[in-house]
DNA sequence: CACTTCATGTAACCTGTTACATGATTCT
DNA sequence: AGAATCATGTAACAGGTTACATGAAGTG
């Protein structure tokens, strides 16, 4: 029941930000970190309740009558920050799915590799806009931690434009020339 | 024991290469996939097992007298072609330690984050070079799959430069400038 | 003969997802 | 009153990694 590793850093962390319920937590993760990151509940309520065991999270009844609010303890603060410094794990299996049809693409009736890159391109689109949309917004908040957050939406925006221009490229080198 | 899945289907599609061992099946993913994909012993042999109990994998002892050389069955060539006319999981968790660490990154010490940063660049640079000498290798390599391999380190290289940018970018955003 | 490489497998564990179960507020 | 939202948690399972255990065949 010990749940352990990065997702309790990833709570810590967001638990700077305020004291919060486990429910208020998830939504934040998703609208902040949610293009990197991501939680469900059966994994945040342990990990919760793991942190607390630890006293690194506190918690108590909400101020709003609803639910348990969670807040970083001084432990938790030192954890986190103990955390932070150390290297990133170099991760990692990066395993897609996509990229294992296409190697394999050969083997595909005619034109499905074209298809599966399409619906790729549309999903990076749509991700390209919500990032456009967070950049905008993460810009006009003048936050103490405006150049982190936005420099994590610059990641997502770089690798997004990266993985279209692949697409198309990758689009245009499948589909044999044809002359007019 | 059932072990299912996108590694069947990698297991499946690297046996169109030709009759392997489980040794040279993780060797030839490694050198083929293996900027995008992985396979651990532990997962490997449960999984030739698995697809040899199902009839999509058949084994015998290998010519050279060393260990069992397993061969893609026609079942098993239509359960590959199957699985490439789907649509690919819309993944996923793409969880990056190293953006969590530079999201919070105001709580560290000063000068942290561009540490990470700079070992990430080095990682990259490393994986860089390896790609251009894959990509180099492919492209020199008149195989029937070459456009479809090729299309796969493309990806990889795609990616890295961007995240080499966009690393040098925040390197550059985060240091406060100094006048001269 | 010792060392390395090729080779196969199992067991324990960790991390995380999905599905289920439950219920209190707030909004319409 | 009914629906949506906020809220918490558990149990089963899936998928994968790590470490362990073992040994044969080739190389220096």
């Amino acid at each position: 029941m010990a749940r352990s590793s990065t997702t309790r850093y990833a709570v810590l962390g967001m638990l700077t930000l305020g004291p919060m319920t486990g429910y208020a937590l998830r939504e934040t993760i998703a609208g902040t970190i949610g293009h990197f990151w991501h939680e469900s509940f059966g994994q945040l309520y342990p990990t919760l309740a793991a942190l607390e065991r630890d006293g690194l999270v506190a918690s108590r009844a909400a101020r709003t009558g609803r639910g348990r609010e969670h807040t970083l303890t001084p432990a938790g603060y030192d954890a986190l920050r103990t955390w932070l410094a150390q290297a990133p794990a170099t991760s990692s299996s990066h395993r897609s799915e996509l990229l294992l049809k296409v190697f394999f693409g050969r083997h595909a009736e005619p034109g499905t590799v074209e298809r599966h890159l399409e619906m790729h391109r549309g999903a990076l689109t749509e991700s390209r806009a919500y990032l456009a949309d967070l950049e905008a917004q993460v810009a006009d908040d003048p936050a103490p931690d405006q150049a982190y957050w936005l420099a994590t939406v610059r990641h997502g925006i770089h690798l997004t434009d990266a993985s279209l221009a692949w697409t198309s490229e990758t689009l245009a080198s499948l589909t044999p020339e044809t002359a007019p």
